[in-house]
DNA sequence: TTGTATGCGTTATCAA
DNA sequence: TTGATAACGCATACAA
């Protein structure tokens, strides 16, 4: 059996008060004296007592948890940004709970739910981002939250993201300044707050160059890789192929690779390539790729920091966060002339049947 | 304020009893007037009501939760690992509570008692693994537990892993037969099962073959990527280097790669390298990398399946399932002659000042 | 068909 | 210095 405070009751014949103040009440405001003390501690460890959280949760009305809802954990940008929330939660004591969503808004719902059942104290979500209707809700409560990565321009909360527009126009001036003006934007799930604002950041950078929009050059509507595969297979096939691929997420690339090396297609000589995100492996593969990365470290901290000021003051006005994104040039991109682009044209016209 | 079932009751005139009843009880055991439900159920919406699973837990003792404690959720393996366990608990109505031990076994032991505090169904662990004492409190309560890839032989419980010593088995006679002697282990954290596991198939494969064993190529003490980096670093100055390095994880190849780019050296041309754990990422690597598969689906799969006996028939056998590894081979070994390796040793003694 | 009463394990208030 | 008791929110045996 599972051993509670009273079963230490019982064998000590001490009362359950007694036995929890010795056992949890930090406070020293009434004084038992060390042999008590002694007694129950002993008895405690000998029965392999544990705590209830659930029981004392429910008492206290406090949880000491926080719950973390990420889309997809297995996205090396989110386990960082895991590992430095959990980091951070540490110092100020604090538990946490992470769910992953699966890029799945409903899925995402029910974690919510499930989170708002078990009284955690806050929330930190990166959410899928379509729609934050469900979001309203908690925010009109009490609890204190705040958005990660994944945020609504429209939404007025707590919020930490890096600037992802600058990101983009980051990434796509320097193509452009290699000299390609037919660049792809392989995108993530359209309608999120991180693919809209990447999209956007993509399209000025176009405008601002005189150069003029080609949808066909946008596509893909998912951030995991099977996305970055087909969309790449397709682009490969255009009458008038990209000679530069933009893609949305660290996934997205690794996609984008499986094609173009089935394809024959070697980076950067017939194809550049530069991606959202700076995966740990970014500089290790075949060609070191190109990347903007977010600073991790920092949007955790700032996320952290956030909540715990929302706890301590719920009325603070609300803020949102916008973090420089850095684009670390390696060797995806080649520089191309408006000779080598008509070459590359003619040369990707004959390899894709 | 948060809803409870009380506010409802209050609101619409009904006890506390027929209200839970109409929200939770599935058991249709007592019939309720359709008036009455609807009543309750939209007066629910209304107040925003949403089950405290804290009291729900406390007072079912079952919380339908099972907790899974990893040492790294940033290392590719285990976050791969956990997104299955999770579709495979999903299967069986279960929710899941994930911890980072961060490699620390004191870490592993306050998450063990975080997750029986919370009264969790059951526990999926994959321990740091250098010592299992605390691992035997849990086992001799009623809790089931299985253990997974990080297991330990001398332990009765319910385990599942790769067969470590036959992966490096695999790993390192593919290397012989491609004619290297001098290979190099940079290893995990020792005294843990997956290291000591693979270290002893690294050395029987040696001593099959009759190259006698080196010590000084066994290095290494952790399975982050900044170890291999460093034992990457001090094997290239070694006077006789190794023709070969054999990595007991995927974030050490990471390291090593940093490494040899930092050094000059050229792989396969002027270094072999295999690994152990094929991360997504292992084909796109510059080279792409030889390395020795797990299989992660199955693995999750047969965890929960064992936990789901356990918790259904308690008292049945333990079982240790050892599942089979694959050596994916691409392109970080080069076939070596006596020739090319003597010329190796020069040239490496000559870059590597 | 619905209500009353009790207890899950804990903490806090009040009393001794 | 210690104990009795109520309450946290919920589910269920038993009553009505």
């Amino acid at each position: 059996m599972i051993t509670t405070l009273k079963d230490i009751a019982e064998k000590t014949g001490f009362s359950i008060s007694t036995v929890s103040r010795v056992l949890h009440d930090k406070s020293n405001k009434s004084k038992i004296s060390e042999e008590t003390q002694l007694k129950i501690k002993q008895t405690a460890k000998d029965l392999g007592y544990r705590i209830n959280t659930l029981a004392r949760g429910l008492r206290l009305q406090k949880t000491h948890e926080i719950g973390v809802i990420v889309p997809d954990i297995s996205n090396p940008f989110f386990s960082a940004m895991i590992k430095n929330i959990a980091t951070e939660l540490r110092k100020h004591g604090y538990n946490f709970i992470v769910y992953d969503s699966d890029e799945n808004i409903v899925i995402e719902r029910s974690a919510i739910t499930s989170l708002l059942g078990k009284r955690v104290d806050g929330l930190i979500i990166a959410s899928v981002g379509q729609d934050f209707s469900h979001l309203q809700k908690i925010r009109n409560s009490e609890i204190p939250f705040v958005m990660i990565d994944r945020c609504f321009d429209a939404f007025d909360v707590d919020s930490v993201s890096v600037d992802n527009v600058k990101g983009s126009l980051l990434a796509v001036n320097y193509l452009i300044k290699e000299g390609h003006s037919r660049i792809a934007f392989i995108q993530g799930l359209p309608g999120t707050y991180a693919n809209e604002t990447r999209l956007q950041g993509y399209k000025s950078a176009l405008l601002d160059a005189g150069i003029s929009i080609d949808e066909r050059l946008i596509v893909g509507d998912d951030f995991r890789s099977l996305n970055g595969y087909l969309e790449t297979k397709l682009l490969l096939k255009l009458s008038n192929p990209p000679t530069a691929i933009f893609t949305a997420g660290d996934l997205i690339v690794l996609g984008a690779l499986e094609a173009c090396r089935e394809n024959n297609i070697t980076i950067p000589r017939d194809l550049s390539l530069v991606t959202f995100d700076d995966p740990i492996f970014a500089s290790y593969l075949s060609p070191a790729l190109s990347a903007v990365e977010q600073p991790v470290t920092k949007m955790a901290e700032m996320a952290v920091a956030l909540l715990y000021r929302r706890m301590k003051n719920p009325n603070d006005e609300r803020r949102k966060v916008l973090l420089e994104p850095k684009l670390n040039i390696r060797s995806s991109v080649t520089r191309i002339s408006m000779l080598m682009n008509i070459k590359h044209i003619i040369k990707t016209e004959n390899t894709t049947e």
